[in-house]
DNA sequence: CGAGATATCAACCAAAAGAATGATAAAAAA
DNA sequence: TTTTTTATCATTCTTTTGGTTGATATCTCG
């Protein structure tokens, strides 16, 4: 039970993420969506809800969902009830809610977005009927709390699954060749001076160029340099 | 001058935790302990507290903490109220409060625990003062609910990485338990002074430990070392 | 019990790395 | 063509790390 299968890790954590929020607030059914860089639906994880029902979403009235994370992609909002950004006569008369979600029997749609690198990576949709009521602001602020914690989960699990389209350190962080040369010296572990003479290079160059890596990786050290490597390969491994 | 990396470093996850907590409940400070087999305490990662008050609480009332993580081992318990569980005269009456929770300002005390296989192997303490009033039931029950998700996030984010980490480095080379959180911070990215402000020991002991480390692994600077263990997880992956 | 490993810290010195500034020249991009 | 990036190096100063020696206390294993 502790331990973790990682095969089914990714959706694990999507099912203890949504048990965590049924938890606190009362909802009809949710889901919660992994959505790749081209925005097609991905590891999808549902509570109460018919895949059928996901699928129909996807093919037919995603374009028209007014919570679609298209048009967040450029906000910073996480926590996004549809009663709160449009009247409630404007929902009940649109296409969208007459077609798709009147005929499931929902009427309140909450989402939550995750980002990574400012892009969302990932969206949780919360639905309730109509005799449930509306997402209170209370209840749209515990979830703006919770928010924080999940994406962070979130990205230290997801983000080091991405193994197919990681890129190396060098592509990543636009290193010149000059610097990517310095690069793999300081990984094999030489020192300054060894870099330089392998280079055949004065050491003030290599300790530029250095200065130059630390700037575009994002560090203040070798050794934290290092250990952002580390990272990379860990991710892979 | 030279701060670490947050992103890489291995207390996030705590502190992001605590301020998940925070976020919804009010408290004075908090401390996220891990607890390794011999329970003594490692990882401590805090919130408005200071380390000196968490060394004191080790050396000197650990033992007679009515909330112990040893005095609930054999239950179930994942959130525990000091004031739930014995009479408040009983409480002000003990050593434990006269001598180290008052005179720091505390007053109340709520311990969450979390387990992998049955142990213990994590425990967050949440300190109130007198003036903000007794944790409630409503408190307690929302970190009830909180309390499964962040276990399950200890578990599969946090601890496995660490531990098989620490395993198959310290195998390796046969580096003691201390020597291995010294290793462990180096490859988070730590310079010495930031790792002995983190184990809560003096510059001097985080060089013989490494010294020490350098001859087991057999490498005579930190950025060898580092390669070294960039190649053993190249060997693994 | 005693030897060796472990954990802690001090003081000192040398070497390496890092920070800041500036300079020159070629290459690439705008 | 002008601007920006890249590559090269120098100087100076501060910080960090490494090397050594030595001290003390605890713990563990034979």
């Amino acid at each position: 039970m502790s331990s973790i299968d990682s095969s089914s890790f990714p959706s694990q954590f999507q099912q203890e993420s949504l048990k965590l929020i049924n938890g606190f607030i009362s909802i009809k059914s949710a889901a919660f969506y992994l959505i790749d860089p081209n925005m097609s639906h991905k590891g999808i994880v549902t509570h109460n809800m018919a895949k059928e029902d996901d699928k129909l979403y996807q093919s037919r009235y995603m374009h028209m969902d007014p919570l679609n994370p298209n048009l967040f992609e450029n906000s910073s909002e996480t926590v996004v009830h549809m009663d709160s950004i449009m009247p409630a006569q404007f929902i009940e008369q649109s296409v969208y809610y007459q077609d798709f979600l009147k005929p499931l029997n929902y009427r309140y749609a909450t989402d939550i977005f995750f980002r990574s690198e400012g892009k969302i990576i990932a969206v949780i949709t919360l639905l309730r009927e109509k005799t449930q009521g509306i997402f209170t602001e209370e209840e749209l602020s515990l979830l703006r709390k919770q928010q924080p914690f999940l994406e962070y989960a979130l990205n230290a699990v997801y983000l080091s699954k991405r193994i197919t389209e990681r890129k190396s350190i060098g592509e990543r962080y636009q290193l010149s060749s000059r610097e990517l040369d310095v690069l793999e010296l300081v990984i094999s572990g030489a020192n300054n001076k060894i870099i330089a003479k392998e280079l055949m290079l004065g050491l003030a160059t290599i300790k530029t160029h250095l200065q130059h890596i630390y700037q575009k990786v994002g560090v203040v050290s070798r050794t934290e340099l290092l250990s952002r490597v580390i990272d990379d390969l860990k991710a892979v491994g």
